[in-house]
RNA sequence: GCGCCAGUAGCUCAGCUGGAUAGAGCAGCAGCCUUCUAAGCUGCGGGUCAGGGGUUCGAAUCCCUUCUGGCGUACCA
């Protein structure tokens, strides 16, 4: 059990004592001032309003309740009304207690009651290489995938192909003109709206070297359907590779080709007609999405009878309701915020839940390189892929750049300095504190403590304030798993790791761990950074980061 | 024009959903290696939380408004 959960319970059920309404939704946190205890709570402030008594006053009749409480070594109060906290020394060894017997298993727990959720993330078109842009969807929705479900949900990560729009028509076409030109004839300038990128190129030699010209002589449309499906297939596998580059696995690929022969579409669009939810209007078939919320009709039907990409979106939307999630996260780059409002309207028509889906917009990441802003254009072929971050920055720093920051706060990432200043990297100085704490370790076992069978006990010897609070920043990592979690922040994640590798490094600094002549003591401590390696190595791998026994010296 | 997101130290960003004296990391300056790795630690300077109203015991956080930046506003996907 949580500290925060134990005195929750603790000030609940003093309040019950007391002849006063109280406000259950109170807050409990560790205060940013050491004066103000361990941990402290508003609740005589909160429930104020709803009794006729002082929020000082009824902090006193707390006060008294809670101070009997063998969990507190004193509880005070303060100013306007916050009742202070310090709590007993017993809670802290069990903290330690419980992090060392869980080992790799902590931080499991049943909070998200298999709670199915679905998290849709990356889904880029399959048009060429994944960008940056989706490497930060990935190890976004990677980490929010960890950490729910060491939480106790039921995620599934799942990536939607659209395999079925124009743009697989226009690639399959400049890979023809590429392949063209390779077997020598003139093909002049790429049209605009072509692919311009070196991959194209890359495709058209491999469809050489397995076709040869002979497709040369197939129909036009035999010929392109051809293409398409080689250029998607080879497209894909490329995805995949650079994703498993990145520690990223999907459990599953949805084709948008794959939902239009469902015949969902035309579920979706029969449903909507017997609504009466559609009309016609310039030889087009509109939803009247504005009576749903949205600003303005939507068309279904374009004049030359195709569906829009809507319609197949809504498909399948239609998929992730009757697939049984209870939660619905679309991860989403910072362009598509326009047709929520549409999608949204779409699910009221279908009588679907709308609370149950939910969108993240990540901004976008805005590449520098020597403090120039790079300009991206998928088309133009002027890319940064994401195989090339990870070649530049190396995996670990990549994810954990990613990750490190609000998913709505435009990322600017310098690529010159990120590789010039790589030991400067956050994540280097987390991984040197995991690091560092093996080499205590190794040096204490040749000094013969050992370390498999651990004395609980000599927990007890644990008196210094910098233990102390390092105990106490342990004890707030399952709270941080479930806040990351729930508000779909894995940058918190980030903040708690940094925040305890500083705490580390600074003990490290102030405080000699192995001492030969106060065994007792020496092996206290060697439990408290064992329990300390156990949530870095832990945090780390729900981020994709590996945690190193070495680092290797810097000259 | 309308909509979404943002605006916090010179730079990059946190700020636990309304708490007490707004914090890190870079960059700058000054120190710390015969010791469990100096990829580290300590100290100093640096702020009108974009501006202005409001809500209340209490606001960087919530509401209104103005300004600035990014994105969106297709019978493209």
């Amino acid at each position: 059990m949580k500290i925060k959960d134990i005195i929750r319970k603790d000030i609940d059920k003093a309040f019950k004592t007391l002849k006063y309404q109280f406000n259950p939704i109170y807050n409990i946190e560790i205060p940013k001032i050491k004066e103000h205890g361990d941990f402290s709570s508003n609740v005589a402030l909160i429930s104020n309003k709803l009794n006729k008594i002082a929020p000082l006053e009824l902090a006193e009749l707390l006060r008294e309740k809670l101070e009997k409480n063998k969990n507190f070594e004193s509880v005070t109060i303060a100013k306007p009304g916050f009742i202070n906290f310090v709590i007993s020394k017993n809670l802290y060894v069990d903290v330690l207690k419980n992090i060392l017997e869980s080992g790799e298993e902590y931080g499991k727990s049943d909070f998200g009651q298999n709670r199915k959720i679905l998290l849709e993330f990356v889904s880029a078109n399959p048009t060429g290489p994944l960008n940056i842009v989706s490497a930060r969807a990935a190890a976004f929705g990677d980490t929010l995938h960890r950490i729910m479900k060491l939480i106790g949900y039921l995620p599934t990560r799942e990536f939607y192909i659209n395999d079925a729009g124009n743009q697989v028509e226009i690639l399959a076409e400049s890979i023809e003109l590429r392949f063209r030109e390779l077997l020598g004839e003139r093909i002049g300038d790429m049209p605009m709206e072509a692919y311009h990128g070196e991959y194209v190129k890359d495709l058209a030699s491999k469809l050489n070297t397995l076709e040869g010209s002979r497709i040369l002589h197939m129909s036009e449309i035999e010929r392109i359907q051809k293409i398409k499906k080689f250029a998607l297939e080879e497209i894909h596998e490329m995805q995949v590779e650079s994703l498993e580059k990145f520690d990223v696995e999907f459990d599953s690929w949805i084709s948008e080709k794959a939902i239009r022969s469902m015949g969902i579409i035309e579920e979706v669009l029969s449903y909507l007609y017997e609504s009466k939810v559609t009309y016609e209007k310039d030889d087009a078939i509109w939803f009247m999405a504005s009576k749903f919320g949205d600003e303005k009709d939507r068309v279904l039907l374009k004049a030359d009878g195709l569906p829009t990409y809507f319609v197949p979106d809504i498909a399948y939307h239609l998929t992730k309701y009757q697939r049984g999630y209870e939660e619905i996260v679309d991860v989403l780059g910072p362009d598509h915020h326009g047709y929520i409002p549409r999608m949204i309207a779409a699910v009221r028509a279908l009588k679907y839940d709308e609370n149950l889906l939910e969108f993240i917009f990540l901004q976008q990441v805005n590449l520098f390189n020597e403090g120039e802003k790079i300009k991206m254009s998928k088309r133009a072929g002027k890319i940064v892929t994401m195989d090339e971050l990870i070649e530049e920055v190396g995996r670990d720093a990549a994810r954990f750049f990613f990750v490190d920051r609000k998913p709505n706060s435009h990322l600017n990432f310098d690529l010159e300095l990120a590789k010039k200043q790589s030991a400067e990297n956050p994540v280097y100085y987390c991984q040197y504190a995991h690091a560092r704490i093996c080499s205590i370790l190794e040096k204490a076992e040749k000094l013969g403590f050992a370390t498999e069978e651990i004395d609980y006990g000599k927990l007890k010897k644990l008196n210094r304030e910098d233990e102390l609070e390092l105990i106490k920043k342990l004890q707030d990592f399952q709270e941080i798993l479930i806040t990351s979690a729930t508000q779909r922040e894995p940058h918190r994640l980030c903040d708690y790791i940094k925040e305890l590798s500083g705490m580390l490094h600074k003990y490290y600094h102030d405080c000699s761990i192995i001492n030969k002549r106060t065994k007792d003591t020496t092996l206290a401590r060697i439990y408290l950074i064992l329990a300390i390696k156990n949530i870095l190595k832990i945090g780390l791998s729900l981020l994709g980061v590996t945690a190193p026994d070495k680092m290797s010296k810097k000259k």
